[in-house]
DNA sequence: CTGTTAGCGCCTTCAC
DNA sequence: GTGAAGGCGCTAACAG
C-alpha cells in the first residue's frame, strides 16, 4: 500500500541499504551481481528515491526558488520561460512564487524556502525590498533583479532603464517630435521610476518638456491612459510608455479614436514582448532578451551555490547590466521595407 | 554560521525541542513564560524552521508539482497564473516542470518529484501519456489535464475540443462560408488530433469537404501555413485554426499579402489567450477561461489530497469538462458594434 | 566490496 | 505543561 522504502529493496535484495544508496546514486563501486539484484528489487516494488529525504541527508534540494512579484503579464512567462530552460539543462527544479505586492508579503515567502531550495532568485522592484531580501535569506545564495541600480556589491542582474529610456526619447527626437508623452509604471517601482527618470533627463537634455501621465503596466492603464489624454484634446507628437503592455493599450486607444500610428502619433514601449512584434503597427520598442536573462539569472544562481558551498568564495558578487537595445518597428517609422528596419534597429542604442 | 536549528532554539530558551515544537507549529498547550521564551530565541537566532525537515517528519510537503509539455506559449502562462493564484490561495508551494517533448521524458520527471510534493498536475497532450503518468506517481495523487476524452474514471479535467470545433466550423457556415479550411496542430497532440476531427465531422455534417493543413501550434506554423496556401493560389473562403497563435500567424501573413480579414476570409481561433483580442482584426475564437480552469485543476488537486490523507476515499474520480464558448469578434464579423458583439457572442455555443 | 551506524532537522506519541 | 526518545527515508563515514 504505501510506497516502498530503501529498506524494502535492501530486504527483497538481501543486502544492506548502503549498497542500494550506492547502487543508485552511482556513487561508490558495488559488484555486478549485487548491481543487479538491486535493480531487479528496485523495479519489483517500483522503487522510487524519496528526494526529501534525500536533500535532508545531502544538504541540497536541487531546486531554486524565484519569488515574483507577479505572474501577470508576458514579460514574467517569458522570463519563467528562460529560467526553466536554464533549470532543467542544470538538473534542476523550479519553484515559483509570485504575486507578493509588498515587501513583507515576499519576506514571508522567502523565508518559506529555507530547507526546501538551495538558491533564489528575487525579483521585487519595489523600494527597499532588495535589503530585506538579502537580509532574509540568511545563508541562502541569492541572485537579486529587483530593477534597483544601486545593488552594486551584491549578486544582481539589472536592466539600465535610465540608458534605455534615453534611447526610447532620443529616437523619438530624431524623428524629429518634440511633444513626447510619458506613460508612466505603478508608483514605487524601481523599473518605473528609473524609466520615467532616464525619460526625464534625455527631454530636458533637448530642451523639452516632459509630461508623464500616470499608468501601472497593464494594458488597460495604457488604454485608460491614452482615451483621457485625447478626451482632454491632448495630441502629443509621441508617446513613450514605460512598457509594452501599456503601450499596446495606447494603440488600441488611438485606433479607436481613429488617431493615426505613426502618422498623427509615433509609439514606443519597453521590453519588447512576444506580442510587440504581432500588434499593427508593430511596435518600436527597447528589447531586453527576456527568456535568455532568465536563463543566465539561473545561470548566475547555479555559480553562486557552488561557491556558497566551498569555503573560498571567489565572490561572484558581480552586478550584471542589461543594456536594452532599441527595435525600430512601423509605431514609429510606418511602412518602410525590411530592409530599412533592419539597418535602423542594428544600429548602437546608447 | 550555519542557520539554527530546533535545538539551539530549544537550548536558548532553556526548554526541549517538543516545546519549541509546539509554540511554533500552534499544536498542543504552551504556557505563556515559556512561549515567550521560545520566540524570543527564534528572534535572536533569526530561526527559520527547515521545511524539508518539517515535511519528512509530517509526511506533507505543501507543495504541488505541475508537470507541461513542451509548448510554452501565452496558454500555458494563463493557466500556471490560474494555479499560482489558487495554490497561493490554499498557502501551497507550485513547482513547474516543463519542455517535456515525449512521454518517458515526462515519466522521469514525474518519478523525480516525489517526496517533494503532495500531489500532481500533468499536462501531457500526447498520446498514451494518460496512464504513464497515472501509474507512475505511484501513490500520489493526479489530476490530468492531458486533453484525452478517453480519461473518464480518473481524476481530471478536459477540454470539449470535438465539440468547440464543431461550434467554430458552425459559426463560420452561418455567415455562408463553405471552403473552409484547417490549420491542424502538431502530429500526436490529443488536443489537436479532437479539434480537428471536430472540424471534420462539422464539414461533412454541412457537405462540405475538409481541408487541413499542418502546423504546430506556435504562431511561425500559422503564418508559414497561411502563406503556403496562399502561393499555391489557395484561397478559401475561412480559415479555422487549431488554436490562437497559429490563427495570428494567419491573420498576419494574409495582411501581408493584401487579403483582407473577415472581407475575404474569416478566421477563427481556439482557447481565446490574452493577444485574441488586442490583435487587429480581433480574433474570433472559443474561449476556455484558461486562468479560471488552472485555478480550478488546483482545487481539485487539493481536494484529491485531502481525500488521500483519510482512507474512506470519497472517490471524486469525476472527469470534468470545460466547454469551450464562442467569443465573436472581427475576424469574421468585422467592424459591428460593440452591443452587436454582445448579442452574437453571448448566443449558445453548441 | 559490503554492512553498521550515525545523523540530517523536525514532529509526535508517551510518560512525567 | 513539559521533556525524552523514536522515527520520517536517505546518505555518508567507518569498519570489516
Amino acid at each position: 500500500m504505501k510506497p516502498a522504502t530503501i529498506r524494502d529493496v535492501a530486504e527483497r535484495a538481501k543486502v544492506s541499504v548502503a549498497s542500494v544508496s550506492r547502487v543508485l546514486t552511482g556513487a561508490g563501486v558495488v559488484a555486478e551481481p549485487t548491481r543487479l539484484r538491486v535493480l531487479e528489487a528496485v523495479e519489483a516494488l517500483s522503487y522510487v528515491p524519496h528526494s526529501g529525504a534525500r536533500s535532508l541527508s545531502t544538504n541540497r534540494t536541487d531546486t531554486v526558488g524565484v519569488i515574483l512579484p507577479d505572474l501577470f503579464g508576458e514579460f514574467f512567462s517569458e522570463l519563467i520561460r528562460g529560467m526553466d530552460v536554464a533549470a532543467r539543462a542544470a538538473g534542476l527544479h523550479l519553484i515559483v512564487s509570485s504575486s507578493h505586492d509588498d515587501a513583507s508579503d515576499a519576506a514571508a515567502a522567502i523565508r518559506s524556502m529555507r530547507g526546501r531550495v538551495d538558491g533564489l532568485i528575487v525579483l521585487s522592484p519595489h523600494l527597499d525590498a532588495a535589503n530585506l531580501a538579502a537580509n532574509l535569506a540568511g545563508r541562502l545564495p541569492v541572485l537579486l533583479m529587483n530593477g534597483g541600480n544601486n545593488e552594486a556589491g551584491r549578486p544582481s542582474i539589472v536592466v539600465d532603464n535610465i540608458g534605455g529610456a534615453r534611447t526610447a526619447v532620443e529616437h523619438l527626437l530624431s524623428l524629429g517630435h518634440r511633444r513626447i508623452t510619458h506613460i508612466g509604471g505603478p508608483q514605487g517601482n524601481l523599473e518605473a521610476r528609473d524609466r520615467q527618470a532616464g525619460y526625464a533627463e534625455a527631454m530636458r537634455a533637448a530642451g523639452c518638456t516632459p509630461t508623464v501621465v500616470a499608468g501601472n503596466f497593464t494594458q488597460a492603464s495604457g488604454h485608460q491612459a491614452m482615451r483621457d489624454l485625447l478626451a482632454e484634446g491632448v495630441r502629443p507628437e509621441a508617446v513613450f510608455a514605460g512598457n509594452d503592455m501599456m503601450a499596446v493599450g495606447a494603440l488600441l486607444a488611438m485606433q479607436e479614436a481613429g488617431v493615426r500610428v505613426p502618422d498623427d502619433v509615433a509609439v514606443v514601449g519597453f521590453d519588447d514582448v512576444p506580442i510587440a512584434g504581432l500588434v499593427r503597427p508593430a511596435l518600436t520598442t527597447l528589447r531586453i532578451e527576456i527568456a535568455e536573462t532568465g536563463r543566465r539569472a539561473v545561470e548566475r544562481l547555479v555559480t553562486l551555490i557552488a561557491a556558497a558551498a566551498r569555503p573560498d568564495d571567489p565572490s561572484a558578487d558581480a552586478c550584471e547590466i542589461i543594456t536594452p537595445r532599441l527595435v525600430v518597428r512601423q509605431s514609429t517609422v510606418g511602412e518602410r521595407t525590411e530592409s530599412a528596419l533592419q539597418s535602423l534597429s542594428s544600429g548602437d542604442s546608447t
